[in-house]
RNA sequence: GAUUCCGUAGCUCAGCUGGUAGAGCAAUACACUUUUAAUGUAUGGGUCCUGGGUUCGAGUCCCAGCGGGAUCACCA
């Protein structure tokens, strides 16, 4: 490995500092007793309260002053302004510690603890008067150095993508709107869990690794087990086994899933992603869209303090109650034509009208899923719920109780993307197996995602299935628009990328 | 997968019709005991993504590849 300047440099700190007795990477505890917020926070009404502190944190940039220097802390809440003077931290006639140590061979990135206490500088600025300092970890890689002027504008900033989301740490430590965005995302989950708890619903996970992909239309990644000798799939949804575990007697179970589906990237997708599935008994979707509503609401209100949230030209607002449309209805109003009952000959004619493409190996469901996804879905900003899908599109949800040929079943758009889909879930077995039926068929004339044919989940809808309301929500979308992001990247800490080099991945094999 | 833009110092970028690379920050050295994009002086630092080609000469032009972004397609 070929060092830079730089990275030459403090490797040479690195060891004049062992040479002097200190160690860089120090095994004991340091004792923090406030964070950088409290003390900017607390200290203008409760000073008194700081007059001896103890806190760590990264050196983020120095001014050095001669024979004395202040420099910001951050932690992992914010910033602080330190000020270290050389005849504080050194009392005696050696000023060593000061004019070598502090001064040569500490660097910004390096991570120091301070003891002192909170004053206020001739600026106004509260800052940490440094009495003691102790470096905690030593970097030995320069950090970007980002730095705002007086009118709040950012100079030099770590902006280039590929880096920022191979090195997230650096990102974070750097950019710290980015690290805002992931706290969100934390509380979105967070928000969540607690609204399913408090309405008695059970946490619980599932496999990952499973003989048959279900629950979903995908591309599975397969895998193998050496033991048992098996192909196995990393899950595309978990609804079939939640489905289970409510055969087995729970009234409400939930879990939050990682997925995996092997598709193409783009800013809404990633290989890996989130999703809470959530399934209660004796529900139906009516009472499934209530809650979704009543739950979002709930986050926005938890994340915000309120419920209009922008996000990029709009401002969104997630109030209940929120508009619904049938599908149909939703076609009508933005195409100005109603295809209620119209045959699949008048439909493919109406779709071609629309300028929408149609092939013949589309069934009544896939084209008015088109025309759908083509003419009415991006003009949906407000959360809106559309309700009642064609049959074909949905083989795991129940028919609809009063309309032939859809089933009980809703999506909620929101800023032109679904961000959830339940539906009344299919209990009837018979049906059930004849839905799998016809998957296997689409499967035989190569429709890759066609679902598979789950025996064992079919024995179980043969012992009884409540009726049951199911849900899920995708977390990674809902984070989007909760933090005003417009990639998916922005809202993981990991995003999936090529290997950086070629070199690097044939040197791993 | 398609289109398009991008890849130059640790970071952010400039580099014209081709003439062997430049700034700010960061680094190094010196000065400065309340600064805040601290300041002043001096110095060092480059596989110009990779590989070919054209040319007397390529960061620049051409071809191929690698990586990334955006848009589209795919993905209910």
């Amino acid at each position: 490995m070929e060092l830079t300047e730089q990275e030459i440099i403090r490797r040479q700190k690195l060891e004049e500092l062992q040479k002097q007795g200190i160690e860089a990477y120090p095994a004991d505890l340091w004792e923090v007793n406030f964070s950088s917020t409290e003390m900017l926070s607390g200290f203008d009404t409760n000073p008194d309260k700081f007059s001896n502190i103890s806190f760590a944190g990264r050196i983020m940039s120095v001014r050095d002053m001669g024979k004395a220097a202040f420099a910001v802390l951050q932690d992992a809440v914010g910033r602080i302004q330190i000020y270290v003077r050389r005849d504080d931290i050194c009392q005696g006639e050696d000023k060593s510690a000061y004019d070598t140590v502090f001064k040569k061979l500490l660097d910004i990135g390096d991570i120091i603890g301070v003891k002192g206490f909170v004053f206020k500088t001739k600026t106004g600025e509260t800052s940490i008067h440094v009495k003691e300092l102790k470096l905690l970890s030593k970097s030995l890689r320069p950090l970007p150095v980002v730095k705002q002027d007086a009118d709040g504008n950012t100079h030099d900033a770590f902006t280039d993508p590929e880096m920022r989301y191979r090195q997230r740490y650096l990102d974070l430590i750097v950019n710290p709107q980015v690290k805002d965005a992931f706290v969100k995302r934390t509380q979105l989950t967070s928000s969540m869990r607690h609204f399913l708890n408090a309405k008695g619903y059970m946490e619980v996970e599932t496999p990952i690794l499973q003989p048959l992909y279900g629950g979903a239309a995908a591309r599975p990644f397969k895998t193998h087990h050496n033991t048992l000798d098996m192909t196995l799939y990393l899950r595309i949804a978990n609804e079939l086994y939640l489905k289970r575990l409510i055969v087995g007697g729970f009234d409400g179970v939930y879990e939050f899933a990682k997925d995996f589906r092997n598709e193409g990237m783009s800013r809404f997708h990633n290989p890996e992603f989130t999703q809470v599935e959530l399934y209660v008994a004796y529900k139906d979707y009516e009472w499934m869209m209530n809650l979704v509503e009543e739950m979002v609401e709930k986050i926005a209100l938890d994340l915000h303090g309120k419920t209009e949230i922008p996000v990029g030209e709009h401002i969104i607002n997630f109030k209940r109650p929120w508009k619904r449309f049938t599908m149909y209805e939703a076609i009508a109003h933005y195409t100005g034509v109603d295809i209620t009952t119209m045959d699949e000959d008048a439909l493919a004619t109406a779709a071609r009208g629309m300028g929408i493409h149609i092939d013949k190996t589309m069934g009544r469901g896939k084209m008015i899923d088109e025309i759908f996804g083509e003419k009415v879905e991006a003009h949906l900003i407000q959360p809106t719920f559309i309700t009642d899908y064609p049959v074909e599109m949905s083989p795991l949800a129940k028919k609809h109780r009063s309309k032939p040929g859809l089933v009980e079943r809703f999506e909620a758009i929101c800023n032109g993307k679904e961000i959830c889909n339940a539906f009344s879930e299919l209990n009837d077995p018979i049906d059930q197996r004849k839905r799998f039926e016809e998957q296997l068929e689409l499967g035989i004339r190569g429709d890759e995602e066609a679902m598979q044919l789950d025996e064992d989940f079919l024995r179980a809808l043969e012992f009884g299935m409540p009726p049951t309301a199911g849900l899920g929500i995708g977390i990674d979308r809902l984070s989007m628009i909760m933090t005003n992001s417009h990639s998916i990247q922005d809202v993981l800490f990991f995003p999936q990328m090529r290997p950086e080099k070629k070199e690097v991945q044939e040197e791993a094999n």
